[in-house]
DNA sequence: AGAGTCAACTCGACAGTACGAGTTAGCGAC
DNA sequence: GTCGCTAACTCGTACTGTCGAGTTGACTCT
C-alpha cells in the first residue's frame, strides 16, 4: 500500500474495528465480563460486511480481549491477561535496551577466546576469538544485573559491540542497522545457581548467594544463532514474571 | 457440530489443508527455506475456495511455521520455533499433570492456616483456613521438584485436594469435572532463592544450596485468583527453558 | 548494456451469499 | 407447573467474486 504526501493512511476496516471496540472496553462501555453487541449488530454499526466484523473479533479473540461463543455470542474477559508478546523477557529486554541512560556502564568489550559453553552454541572451536560485551546495570547506584552478550567475530566486525563505550540504539536496532540483521527468535535457560567469581567481585555478593541465571541464545531467520545473552541476576533483588493464557 | 455413532468426524477443511502442509514440512517436500505453492496452486491442489486456503496459511504463519510475503509468495521458516504455547510453563505442567503413575508422592494435604503470602494473593486474612497440598515428585527415585498447591477452602470442598491420595487425572481436569471450574490464564514469578527449612529436608539440601523457586497464580475467567502453585526446583537439577519470537 | 514498460503472477482486503450447528426464549399441550 | 417444539438468534465454515497493491521477468527502445 503506498501513500502519496496528500493522502491519509487509513488501516484497514477491520482493523479500525479492533481499534473501536478495545476503545469502548476501555472506556466501560462493554465492562469485563460484558456481552458485546452480535455480529450481525456490528455489521450494522459499522456499515461492513460480516466477514469483515468476523476478522476483527477474531483478532480480539487471538490477543485474549474476548472471549466467543458458538451460538452465546462475544464477552469481554476479565482481566486482559499480560499479552504474551507484552510480557518481560530478559533476552527480549536486553535486545531492546538503550544502554545511554539507563545506568548502563560497560566494563569491558572487544574480542575473547571462547568459553565451552559460548563455543558450543555458536559452534566454533572452545577458545575461538568471539566479541564480548559486559554491560552492568544499575538502580540508584546499585548494581543490580549483569549483562554478557557474545556475538561471532564475523558478526560483530563493523559494528560498535566490541567498543567500550555505551550503544545510542538499542542493540537490536544497531545490529539491523549496520548489518541488516534481523532476529527470529530466542531460546532461553533459567537456572538458580551460586555466582561466579567475576559476579562475586561486581555485586559484593557470599560465595554461597542464589543468583538467577539466565542464557538466551538468539537465532535469525535461517537459524543461526547470532548472539548469545548471559544475564545474572542477585536473587535478593530479582524476581521475573511470566503470564500465559490456559 | 454432532457426530452418529456411524459417521466419521471430518475436521474443517482449513484445518486438513494445515495438517497436509505440516506433514510436507516434516517429510522434506518443502524443506526449510524453500517456497511453498502459491495460493492459487493451492486452491487447485486442495480443490478449494481461496479464503479457505489463505485461512490455513494464516494459521501456519501465527504459529510461525512460515512467512507470507505480499507479491511473493509464503515461505518455510528454518526452524520452527518452539511454539509458546507448546513450551513448557511450571505452572501448567503442574496443573496438567496426573500424579498417579508420575513418581508423585503426596506427602500432606488437608486444611491449614494460609501463610501470609497465600493469604494475601487469596485475599484471606492471614491465617484463615486454605487448603494445602504437598507432592514431591523424584525420577530415579531422586527427589526433583516440590510443589505446593493451595486452594480456597470454598472451592477445594467436595474435591480430593485436601486428600492424601495421588489424583487419578490432572488437577485441572479434577476441578473441571467436580466444580466446573475453568482456569483462564496464570502468572509466574520466578526467583533464586536459598531454600526453606522443609525443602532442606525433603532434597537434602545445604542451608545454602541455590534453588529455583517458582509462585503461579492460576486465573479463572472471572479474575478471581482459584489456585496457588508453589514449586521449589533445586538448582542443580533443573533448568527451565522458554523460547519466544521476536 | 541499461532503463522503462507491461503483463503475469503474487498476496491483502472486502463484499455478498449460503448452509450448518449451538443457544435461548416463547408458546402450546398435558 | 413441566415438558417439548419451534422460531429467532447466535457463531463456524465455506464459496464466489472483485479490486488493489507488491513482485518479477520478458520485451522493447535508446
Amino acid at each position: 500500500m503506498s501513500v502519496s504526501d496528500d493522502e491519509q493512511y487509513a488501516p484497514p476496516k477491520y482493523a479500525q474495528i479492533v481499534t473501536a471496540i478495545r476503545r469502548k472496553i476501555a472506556d466501560g462501555t462493554y465492562p469485563p465480563g460484558s456481552q458485546l453487541p452480535s455480529e450481525t449488530a456490528l455489521v450494522r454499526e459499522f456499515a461492513v460486511s460480516r466477514p469483515t466484523v468476523v476478522r476483527a473479533l477474531q483478532v480480539l479473540q487471538l490477543r485474549g480481549i474476548i472471549d466467543r461463543e458458538h451460538g452465546k455470542g462475544s464477552y469481554v474477559k476479565a482481566i486482559p491477561p499480560v499479552g504474551e508478546e507484552e510480557s518481560s523477557r530478559t533476552g527480549r529486554a536486553v535486545l531492546d535496551r538503550v544502554e545511554i541512560g539507563e545506568g548502563a556502564a560497560v566494563l569491558e568489550a572487544g574480542a575473547r577466546p571462547a568459553p565451552a559453553n559460548v563455543a558450543g552454541m555458536f559452534g566454533v572451536p572452545e577458545g575461538a576469538p568471539v566479541v564480548m560485551r559486559r554491560v552492568l546495570l544499575s538502580e540508584a547506584d546499585e548494581p543490580c544485573e549483569l549483562v554478557t552478550a557474545w556475538a561471532p567475530i564475523e558478526l560483530a566486525e563493523g559494528t560498535d559491540l566490541g567498543r567500550a563505550q555505551p550503544l545510542t540504539v538499542s542493540i537490536r536496532q544497531h545490529l539491523q542497522g549496520v548489518k541488516g540483521l534481523r532476529f527470529d527468535h530466542v531460546v532461553e535457560r533459567l537456572s538458580a545457581r551460586h555466582p561466579l567469581p567475576h559476579e562475586i567481585d561486581v555485586f559484593g555478593l557470599s560465595k554461597t548467594a542464589a543468583v538467577l541465571g539466565v542464557v538466551a541464545r538468539v537465532f535469525d531467520g535461517s537459524g543461526r544463532v547470532v548472539l548469545v545473552i548471559d544475564v545474572a541476576l542477585p536473587g535478593t533483588m530479582h524476581e521475573l514474571e511470566d503470564a500465559y493464557s490456559l
